[in-house]
DNA sequence: AAGTCTGAGACGACCGGTCATATTTGACCT
DNA sequence: AGGTCAAATATGACCGGTCGTCTCAGACTT
C-alpha cells in the first residue's frame, strides 16, 4: 500500500472510530485494525494519537464546510437555505440510531481539558460554522424575513450550540425529538 | 473510617472527578486516591464504575432539583424566576475556568452507547429537569408574559438543550460568550 | 469460636508509544 | 534489462505503564 494511500486510510477510519466511541474509549490499536494497517506504522504517519486527533477535527470540519456548500451558494432565500441545511443535518442521526452525536460536539466536550491543541481546532472549526450560518442569517435580515433586534453572529452561534445540545439530547433519548424541537423553535420563533 | 461514610466519600469525590475529567479518563484508582480510600474498598461500595457513574448521575441530578426550588418554589414571577436561574447556572462556568461543563450533558455526550444503564439514568434526569422548566414557562404563558404559539414542553426542552449546547461551546472558547448569547436570546426573542 | 468485612496486591487485558529488524525504494552501475 | 546497495520506510514484538475487577488472608465484631 503506498505511504499516502495507507495515511488517508488512518484518518478516515481514524475518524470512523474516534466519532463512534469517542476519543478515550477507542485505542490506537482500535483505529490500526479497522484500517488493516500495522500498529507500528501508525507512528510513522501521525505524531500521536493527540495529532490525529487533530486531523481528525480537521477533516471532518473540512466536510461539514463542503456540505454546506448549497447552504452558502445556493439560489433559493436564506431561510428555505437555512432550514434545508438544518434539516439534512438532522438527517445524519438517524442514520445511525442516534449513536454517534457531532464529532465536533462529542470533541468538545470531552478533550479541552486534556488536549490544548485538539482544542484550539476545535475553536477555529466552530467560529468558521458560526459565521457561515451568520452570514446566512444576515442575508435573511436583509431581506426583511428575520428582524435585526439580535445581531446574526449572536444568533449564528445560539442556533449552532442549540443544535449541538440537541444532538446531544438525541443520543441520550435516541429519538429525533430533541432535533424536532430544534427545527420547530428555530423557524417558528427565533428567526422571525 | 465508618462504612457509610466511606461510601459517600466515594461517591461525592467520584462525581467530582469524574465531572472534572470525563468518565473515560478517570480510573477507579484516581477517584480511591483523591477519596484517600484504598482502591480494593471501592467495589465493597460499588458493583462496578458503571455503577458508580449511575449513582453519581442521580446524585447530581438530586443536587441539580435542589438548585432549582427557589425557581419552583420561589414567589417573584416565573420570567425572572427563570432568567434568575440560569443565570445562577451560568456563573458556574466561570468559576472553574469553563473546565467542567454540565455533567448530565458531559456523560450524555460520552456515554450512551457504552452504559445503557447510565443512559437511562441520563434520560430521566435530563427529562425531569425539562419537565420543571416547563412548569415555569406554563406559567410565564398564562400568566400572558410567554405566547402560547408553542407549548411549554417544546420550548423548555429546546432551551435544555441550547443550555448544554452553550456549555460545551463555552469549555471549547474557555469564555462565557456561549453563556451570555444564550440568556440574550432567550430572554429577549424566545421566551416573549 | 464463628461470622462478617476489608483492602493489598494479583489478575488478565489494554494503553500509547518505541525500536531492532525486515522490507522496500530508487540511484547507480554494468 | 538486471544487479547492487545505501537509504528510507514499514513492522510487530516489546516496553513500562494503566485499566477495571477480583481474591483471600487478616482484621474486626459479636
Amino acid at each position: 500500500m503506498a505511504r499516502t494511500d495507507v495515511r488517508e486510510r488512518l484518518l478516515t477510519v481514524g475518524l470512523e472510530a474516534l466519532h463512534k466511541r469517542g476519543f478515550n474509549a477507542t485505542g490506537v490499536q482500535d483505529i490500526t485494525d479497522a484500517a488493516k494497517v500495522p500498529k507500528g506504522s501508525f507512528y510513522n504517519h501521525f505524531e500521536s494519537k493527540d495529532a490525529l486527533g487533530v486531523e481528525v477535527v480537521q477533516h471532518y470540519a473540512a466536510k461539514g464546510a463542503e456540505r454546506r456548500l448549497p447552504l452558502m451558494e445556493g439560489s433559493g432565500p436564506p431561510l428555505a437555505r437555512l432550514r434545508a441545511y438544518f434539516k439534512s443535518l438532522n438527517q445524519l442521526g438517524p442514520a445511525t440510531g442516534f449513536s454517534r452525536g457531532c464529532l465536533l460536539g462529542n470533541f468538545g466536550t470531552e478533550l479541552p481539558g486534556q488536549s490544548p491543541a485538539i482544542r484550539a481546532v476545535l475553536e477555529a472549526a466552530f467560529d468558521d460554522w458560526a459565521k457561515a450560518i451568520a452570514q446566512v442569517i444576515r442575508e435573511a435580515q436583509k431581506a426583511g424575513d428575520v428582524s435585526k433586534d439580535l445581531s446574526a453572529e449572536t444568533l449564528a452561534n445560539f442556533l449552532l450550540n442549540a443544535w449541538e445540545g440537541a444532538v446531544m439530547r438525541s443520543k441520550v433519548e435516541k429519538d429525533a425529538a430533541a432535533l424536532d424541537a430544534f427545527l420547530s423553535v428555530t423557524f417558528n420563533k427565533i428567526l422571525t
